[in-house]
DNA sequence: TCATGAACCCACCATAAGGTAACCACCCAC
DNA sequence: GTGGGTGGTTACCTTATGGTGGGTTCATGA
């Protein structure tokens, strides 16, 4: 992600947080509730292990999600879910998401991505 | 960019018009109103002349910005602005440059990207 | 006549982002 | 005791993106 250190605007180092290619859909995925390292996964056709991890790094790094390591008894179970950071970070992506539906793909077939579950 | 032609939600293909390193200080410039090539060469410390030449192509294409070449007798004076939908994506833009200023670079000198000039 | 500015284009290059594939430790079911 | 699932890691490899440094055309200014 190349993360910068100076920028010159709110929009710049959003757009630095949120770049990645898969980082909107993984946001949009957790908007649903928590999820397991298998469920996005499965969740975001397409995406690679490795890089979900990778993401998954930096969104942690930056606060906007939360991984969650339980060893209950048996298995290693891995929870990840949006900190409130996430979730005004999900509202605040909306509008640019309804532009995106609006004016992008028109009429094609696509998900509501909105901030509210 | 990587235009990709399958988009999964809005803000997937609204990243993928906005992600470029420097196209969001293209359209925060250009949101006070058109500018000369070399206006905003020099309005956005640090692009060189070949990124901002092909980021405005890509604007261009996306029907982002407007390109005006004007001989008028002697010198080409070309100027771009934004379209009515570059002012809509900048609207859109305008919660997500609030967010950023926000929680990211919280307390430290930032401009502000309204939507309106 | 030479230099300078505008608005580029072009060839090449460096890096970072993303992808492939293999491997690992752990546990469970068969 | 072998195979499968979970949740990764690691080492490469490829591609896309952005950066460097030149060249170009036309016009203006000294």
């Amino acid at each position: 992600m190349t993360r910068r250190d100076t920028y010159v605007c709110g929009i710049d180092a959003a757009i630095d947080v949120v770049g990645g290619k898969w980082k909107v859909l993984i946001l949009w995925a957790l908007n649903d509730g928590p999820c397991r390292f298998g469920e996005l996964r499965r969740g975001i056709p397409g995406v690679t292990e490795k890089v979900l991890t990778s993401h998954l790094r930096e969104l942690e790094s930056d606060g906007i999600v939360f991984r969650e390591e339980a060893v209950e008894g048996a298995v290693r179970r891995v929870t990840y879910a949006l900190t409130p950071l996430g979730v005004s970070l999900n509202a605040a992506l909306a509008p640019l998401g309804a532009w995106g539906r609006e004016h992008l793909l028109n009429g094609r077939a696509s998900h509501d991505h909105a901030a509210a579950s």
